[in-house]
DNA sequence: TATTAAGCGAGACGGTACGTCACGTCTTAGG
DNA sequence: CCTAAGACGTGACGTACCGTCTCGCTTAATA
């Protein structure tokens, strides 16, 4: 009775046709106005179709999220700034379009509210985190960071920005910026070492 | 015709009331489940004069938050890091509560929906920055910091870790991170003074 | 202090003006999108100064409706074919419009809810079945009515086929119908004397 | 696409039930005080299923209206007199409510304002005229009444005074009224056969 | 002449209902 | 048991009107 292979098989396509489907609108008309039976409709599916496979809305959209940004590998090329300069790199191509900037703050607020999307946000946040954190290890291994230094603080001080320039003040972010931006935070966390723990 | 003197002019108290409902409601059942409903009969007041007054729920809970948040004034110890510290301080009570948390990222989704909100959010992001500014602008004075220094740049770096660790990562803000951030970005910034742009 | 000399008198040229932009307003929207705020706007009026006249939408529709509508005398020819033809006449020009045949079923249904419309409703009406009632008796001291006729039935005879027309079947009414209605009530009433209550 | 055997079937109970809903509540509330929310809730029911089977608050009220009056049928006694007491009799049971009074001219100046209604009025008063009709056309078959008769008017002059009783002027409709009003219609109707048309 | 009380146009007020929309679930026929 | 289609109950939306209530200003009769 409860045997999984029994009736129909799920449809493989579908799933990925409803994130497309999700991505699509919400690139045209925003994040705000997207509704399920729209996604349903572009996706050529049933509502039924959908909450089958995530239970809710936010859910959907924060898989959506994800399926359109690929996870960074760690680089190891053997130098703190420029694994930093290959890890902002491609940041800036995938999450600095519109349509991220405004899923970002969405999937946030939903995080909060949810408690399944909470979770599945933790991941996601964890899992991008990863990469920095290895080059950052790699780092005081080599010892162009202290060893004591508090390797969250300084991977906050080299993301946090970008992530507030795109969502909060919609300043630049180029390449001159991370340079900058690279430049302040690994003095600053350098001279640490000598100076400022005394 | 249009003269402002003309008719009943609109009740000074029904603003406040607005405000103060819908941040006890926000409060109470959280963002997602306020309900204009919900705010015209906790503030005694007919739904018409709430949209008489803002264009959305959005811009509402825009003025809502503001309202909400005092602005800081621009210390002037004559220390760089101790103005930092003070600017510091009642951020940690006034935007770390869950409330703000979960208001700021709604904030910034609507800002980039309704032009209107977005306007408001503009003027009130330009608000809160300008005490730092004024901050890092006398420390360049003094040769705290570099002539040259990219101020904007400092600040993000100052201010986004903070607003990362509530919206994004739920990480630690406490005094002890304030100050190793303080020290991490002062000393990057300084140092960039004799070396980095060399 | 009650003196009600006291004070600016009621300016005269209002009530006439409410009443002509009601009558209007009802002739170009039709009566269920009349609004008060129309007829204040249209009459140039503030709405106090309507409501101090009258105390609902219905009953001051009720009395635009009156003042359009002319009080018919009791003609007296010496015959009650010719007395009926002079009394139905004017009725054909004056309660024909769409006006007031859209005005009518909503004042009666008005004078079913509202007490206030109810007993103004109730005196139109006797006002209006007076001339025909005169017209009727005389027929009746001449002798061309039986002396025990039922009058009110006779009234209802003559009158309500013309009004059932109007307002339920939209059937015609013309002279040529008028004719052969007071042909057949006369006659019926007539035959009556001889035949019917034997 | 639009195969109508696709999806969800409509509920049948549902139609009904709003209907029974709707009934009930007119006679209690009034139709005034009638409101599409509480229709829905006395129903179980959601608003959108409402109107998903009516356009407007009318329409509703016209159908349940007529699915609270039955149809009578034509009778065929042989006998005009007797067939237009038997027409007669359920009129004074099912019209005469209170709630059929109040309905009628709303529903008459509902007709005059919404097409849609006024289409479904219109069919509703036809079907309602058409057993008088049939045994007025039996009576001209038989000889009861002249072959040149204006059978609408002697239709209207039977029907409208009940109808002006009910809704214009609170008057007596009893039996010994019905029986005054047949006997002065059929003996003006038929009078008309031997002198008024000379 | 100054006071005063009510009427005036304008329009904001607390309510209430409107008709629409989206949510997430449920119910069909068919694969 | 899955699928597409679409109806379902729920509940918030933003609008429109109701009849009332201020405002600042006339407008006479009273003092």
């Amino acid at each position: 009775m409860n045997d999984p292979r029994r009736g129909r098989p799920r449809d493989e396509s579908c799933g990925p046709a409803i994130l497309a489907a999700a991505i699509e609108l919400v690139g045209e008309v925003g994040i705000a106005a997207l509704t399920m039976d729209a996604v349903a409709a572009r996706a050529g599916v049933g509502k039924a179709t959908i909450y089958r496979r995530w239970s809710s809305k936010e859910a959907l959209m924060l898989d959506a999220w994800k399926s359109a940004v690929q996870k960074p590998d760690a680089p190891d090329t053997g130098s703190l700034r420029e694994d930093l300069r290959v890890l902002f790199a491609p940041h800036d191509q995938q999450l600095s379009g519109e349509t991220m900037q405004r899923i970002f703050p969405q999937m946030i607020a939903a995080a909060k509210v949810n408690p399944e999307v909470g979770e599945a946000y933790r991941e996601f946040i964890a899992e991008r985190r990863r990469p920095m954190r290895t080059v950052l290890e790699r780092a005081v291994g080599r010892g162009d960071l202290p060893a004591d230094s508090d390797l969250d603080l300084v991977h906050d001080l080299l993301v946090a920005p970008i992530l507030y320039r795109w969502m909060v003040s919609d300043g630049v972010v180029d390449d001159d910026v991370i340079e900058r931006l690279i430049a302040i935070v690994v003095a600053g966390a350098t001279s640490n070492l000598t100076t400022a723990r005394r």
